[in-house]
DNA sequence: TTGAAAGCGTTACCAC
DNA sequence: GTGGTAACGCTTTCAA
């Protein structure tokens, strides 16, 4: 592997002249320049990255921690996070969240303390974190994503309250006066403000949101056929919901599939939205009505934020990205009666 | 950040002390190693990784290359990798391939090249590659997983050719025997062996593989949703197969989906058997049948056996996992007539 | 068993 | 505009 002393020495000059030609072009003189990039290319030269993060006190990496890939939508936000960071010259560094595993949170914090990478997006709630140090302490640039926003990281984030309350005005406007809601756990941050769209539609609406099913989800499939089973449940006692809001699409289509197993139709006997937008809500039976995160986007977002933030160009700051419904073919009116 | 220089100041000894009672506990004397590592919990002391890798000339880092992570199949072999990575101390950074993208693949070479990850996981058959230059002649120590062993390199493979023989003798099994197989592609290097089994099969059974009907796909729902297209035209010419073998869930789920839009039933009227075992094909109705691979533990075995490599304890070999069919509601009796 | 010191490959400061 | 050189933080050889 050819170093930059190699480089110096076929092209006549100093390694230090060859460092400058490299990173700060327009500080040599043009023939020099020539030289050392003629040099470069006949060697295929290429700095080391352990000198050059040593010395910078840099590695241009950013980690990435992530809940869990195999759901689509945080793998689409890895997608757009891999895009920009790659056109900006960084690299991403990966980790699915193990709340329960002492050792790979730990592993991390080691990584971090390690220096290896400058910055971190972290796709949840949570805060990788070892008894009282976490990422956070120790001064790691920061941005969450789909998440709360905490002080001194950046953020991207959904119109959320707004998300559910056009899922919510939506159905409303189909004429459904009684609904399931499928949250994403009590505590789960994202589900406040989603929690809240939909109370407000439907106090707008003047219904009474406390006299509306909410069961309890977390983003699972599991979650869906779960609250399938409430809702056959509640019919069985003559009080069903007409309308269904879940606030995650794989809960939704295991809640649809669960309630037309039983026998029933959607949209005819009842109505669902999902939360999300992935693709499997165009080839599910009926397509789902769903609200659609631009995650790609997002994530991209996130990245070109936290390099601003990493090159002193942008101070942590907020992106909120507007919530948009797809009207499929899970919605339809109310059933007479 | 406490240094190393710190440590061996707080603790009374050299600076190779504390080296050595970190890398090599057992070469430094009971009290010296409690002294040092007193020493360096009291400081937070975690080594540069940098300066580590500068002087041991490794990383400690896989690269992992993937297709596209949305699709849920692949995001799990990443799972896989990611776990088994951590867990014997190697990150994993990521990228997702982009053929068209001369840049990005340059980025990937620069990266190797400047030494920041000590082996690569390859999850297609494509080979990051710039003009001539390309990551298996710089002689990065490689493991393919579900594609072509290649001479030098590693490779994690499912028993393909069985895979689909199975899927096949399932529907024939069943009274099936008009057929049509959606590929993953003329050129694709997974395609060839699954293509063989199929042929086999309905050699076994007396049957003209040429006289099968083969679509050309590209593991995507569209090419699923072309695929149905193209039955609908044969069954108005009063030629239709009774069975389908898509070598992807993907395509299998959106095939069903044109179908069953066109007032046909899955599976009285058409059979149809999918291929990798994504968490949706319990969910789609009907549940779909399908070979199972196991994704997450391919990828944990992908990522051991690199690791193996790049500790000289292992040459590159080939680990080979089994397929299994699973039965689910998409596949039933050949229709009468 | 331990310490001193060289060196990993780069960058950036200070001279010229 | 360019070259010499110290320094980044660590590991490992060589001596003691």
């Amino acid at each position: 592997m050819a170093k930059i002393g190699d480089v110096a020495r076929r092209a006549g000059v100093s390694t230090a002249t060859v460092s400058r030609a490299l990173s700060n072009p327009d500080s040599v003189r043009p023939e020099t320049r020539k030289l050392v990039l003629d040099a470069v290319r006949e060697l295929g030269y290429t700095p080391n990255a352990a000198a050059r993060n040593l010395r910078a006190g840099r590695s241009r990496m950013l980690l990435t921690v992530v809940p869990l890939l195999s759901n689509s939508f945080f793998a689409r936000i890895v997608s757009g996070i891999d895009q920009e960071a790659s056109r900006r010259g960084y690299g991403t560094i990966i980790s699915e969240e193990s709340p329960d595993s002492v050792e790979k949170q730990a592993h991390l914090l080691d990584l971090a303390a390690a220096g290896l990478f400058d910055g971190v997006l972290l796709l949840s709630a949570l805060m990788p974190r070892v008894g009282r140090r976490s990422l956070a302490d120790m001064g790691m640039p920061l941005v969450r994503v789909c998440s709360r926003r905490e002080p001194g990281a950046g953020a991207v984030l959904l119109e959320e309250r707004e998300a559910t309350l056009i899922q919510t005005r939506h159905l409303l406007g189909l004429g459904h006066r009684r609904f399931m809601y499928i949250s994403g756990g009590a505590g789960n941050i994202n589900d406040i403000p989603r929690y809240e769209g939909f109370c407000e539609a439907i106090a707008e609406a003047g219904l009474q949101p406390d006299q509306q099913i909410r069961v309890e989800g977390f983003f699972d499939f599991a979650s869906g056929t779960a609250a399938a089973h409430r809702f056959l449940e509640l019919r069985a006692e003559g009080r069903a919901p007409t309308a269904i809001v879940a606030v995650g699409d794989q809960m939704a289509i295991a809640c649809m599939k669960g309630i037309q197993e039983a026998g029933l139709r959607i949209p005819e006997d009842v109505s669902i939205v999902g939360f999300d937008g992935i693709d499997f809500t165009n080839y599910c039976q009926p397509t789902l009505t769903t609200i659609v995160q631009p995650a790609e986007d997002m994530g991209a977002a996130a990245a070109g934020l936290l390099i601003d933030m990493l090159q002193g160009e942008r101070d942590p700051g907020e992106i909120v990205f507007p919530a948009t419904l797809r009207v499929a073919g899970s919605t339809g009116p109310a059933p007479a009666g």
